[in-house]
DNA sequence: AAAAAAT
């Protein structure tokens, strides 16, 4: 199948070619066609060489058709624009990691037999198509979790890893998971006794699917599975709540080995006969904590235990959690056989990347005093501004845009394209002041965000940290600011002593308030660190991580590592 | 208590 991919460099106009592209009718995939037994395309043609089609280069999905001439250097140049952004495209870049401050990432390992660590994508050997995508998507060199994560995957074995979504630790299971599918070749399906005549064809069987809990994330994700699988035969596909189904399921027919998805819309999907996991090889679960949280369990063990998906023995999995509670021990002892646990964290990156201030600010003057705040605000800078409630984040939005600032939302009640669009608007600076509820507090990986604002602080210190380590990312700086008043007391026992623990300036009158709290039911008071005592592992014969060093680098101290 | 997610 390898020779079927296209490699980077043009063929001459004597031996020209017309190779169907991503996003294309799945059965043409890496076939070469001589100009004149080209198979004519809906949306494209301009007749002649110019059988290329404008949707590549942000069109409507559906006119993606993107059949070109191999040596139309325009448009190979116009796709991988799209895919991989302009050099200097601020929405696409990757913020270039300090890799010398991870020397001392604080890594923990159980399971037997583990491979060592990697230091270069170079090995274990990755497909070459898939390393000149690599180059592309400018990923230099493994981040922490790459390193250890990689080879685990790429020996074939069940992975358990403590460490939060984003681009790094996503490429830690993309990379060995495509190279070898590159390199084997697409499966054909197994033999579906429900498949009639009439949904054989139409029926979409992925090798890969990955489930993740929220709608922006899985369309990151499968963002970057559309750079990684760029010029091989693997088609990426996403299906997610809130959109229309049917271009959804046009889309999937065209191709879906590697399926990124939300539980919710894939159960639908399955049950209406569109989906079939009968060829999975590999089960991805990310945020798995996140999405017990959001009470996805029942739909999660449908798809894994009660649909046609391979066994545990017949298939990888891998799962992805910031912490490790007893819930997730179970899923995982359920879904994994044999794993590896891996813990990797990032010590102290909160003192080293993020200033944390905290503002005594009662509710009546916020509103002012956000606007002091974003009227210093340096011209390129995005600030990401958390509410508690959706009414909240719809108030204060209007209430910017009324002062004459460029703001937009994000959270549950907006439809699915106005979410989509706030975000795009925001990650390109048009509104470069985006006010957000918990939807957009973990996981998202948005480049350059300089100010995260906690115009309310969340009742819980893990949401805390997840909010700011939106900014300060990837050896970046960054600074946060909380409006605190008293009615945030339930946090301040966890938000002092995380503040001491990050080495930030603690504010007199936050020790007054903590201390006039005690007694007032600070939420770790008794039960360990940050939900440490949730993190212990017991019971569990073929993985015993109880050591307390889960606890130390568990998500609340350490900003989650992605 | 709120948020998220299938319609």
């Amino acid at each position: 199948m390898r020779n079927q991919q296209r490699t980077a460099s043009s063929p001459s106009i004597a031996d020209a070619y017309i190779t169907v592209e991503p996003f294309c009718l799945g059965r043409w995939i890496g076939q070469k066609y001589s100009l004149s037994s080209a198979p004519s395309v809906r949306g494209g043609s301009e007749g002649g060489r110019g059988a290329y089609d404008r949707g590549g280069c942000g069109g409507d999905l559906d006119c993606r058709v993107a059949v070109m001439l191999a040596d139309t250097k325009e448009g190979e140049t116009c796709i991988e624009k799209e895919l991989f952004g302009e050099p200097d495209d601020p929405s696409k870049q990757h913020a270039n990691i300090n890799f010398e401050k991870y020397n001392n990432i604080p890594v923990e390992r159980t399971g037997s037999g583990f491979p060592e660590p990697v230091t270069t994508f170079m090995n274990p050997p990755l497909d070459p198509v898939l390393l000149e995508n690599i180059v592309f998507a400018r990923y230099i060199s493994p981040t922490p979790v790459q390193k250890y994560s990689v080879p685990i995957v790429a020996a074939g074995r069940d992975l358990m890893a403590c460490a939060q979504t984003g681009s790094g630790k996503t490429g830690g299971v993309f990379l060995p998971i495509l190279s070898t599918s590159f390199t084997s070749g697409p499966r054909p399906p197994p033999h579906d006794r429900q498949a009639t005549g009439y949904n054989i064809r139409r029926k979409a069987y992925p090798t890969a699917l990955i489930l993740v809990p929220t709608r922006e994330l899985v369309s990151q994700i499968h963002e970057e599975s559309r750079k990684f699988a760029y010029r091989s035969w693997v088609r990426p596909a996403v299906v997610y709540g809130g959109a229309d189904i049917n271009s959804q399921i046009r889309l999937i027919e065209r191709g879906c080995d590697l399926l990124s998805a939300t539980p919710g819309r894939l159960v639908d999907l399955i049950e209406r006969g569109r989906i079939s996991l009968a060829n999975i090889q590999y089960l991805v679960l990310d945020e798995a904590d996140r999405m017990l949280d959001m009470g996805f369990e029942p739909q999660i063990r449908r798809i894994v235990q009660e649909e046609d998906m391979p066994g545990v023995h017949e298939r990888q999995t891998l799962m992805f959690s910031a912490t490790f509670p007893r819930d997730i021990q179970m899923l995982a002892k359920d879904f994994l056989k044999d794993y590896i646990f891996l813990l990797v964290g990032r010590v102290g990156s909160t003192s080293e990347n993020i200033t944390q201030e905290v503002e005594y600010v009662e509710d009546n003057d916020k509103r002012s005093v956000l606007l002091d705040i974003l009227a210093n605000e340096l011209k390129g800078a995005l600030t990401l501004v958390f509410v508690e409630t959706k009414r909240m984040a719809d108030m204060l939005s209007d209430f910017l845009m009324a002062n004459s600032l460029p703001a937009t939302s994000i959270h549950g009640d907006r439809t699915q394209r106005e979410r989509e669009m706030a975000l795009q608007t925001f990650k390109t600076g048009r509104t470069p002041i985006l006010v957000a509820t918990a939807v957009a507090a973990r996981g998202l990986d948005i480049p350059h965000v300089t100010h995260v604002i906690n115009y309310d602080l969340p009742s819980d210190i893990d949401d805390y940290v997840h909010r700011i380590c939106r900014t300060g990312r990837a050896g970046n700086t960054g600074v946060s600011t909380a409006f605190f008043n008293r009615s945030n007391r339930n946090i301040v026992r966890d938000l002092k002593e995380l503040l001491h623990e990050a080495n930030q300036e603690i504010p007199a009158w936050l020790e007054t308030v903590a201390h006039e709290s005690s007694g007032f039911g600070g939420s770790s008071h008794g039960r360990g660190r940050g939900g440490g005592s949730r993190g212990r592992g017991r019971g569990n014969a073929s993985c015993d991580y109880g050591s307390s060093n889960f606890i130390k680098y568990n998500a609340t101290k350490v900003c989650p590592m992605e």
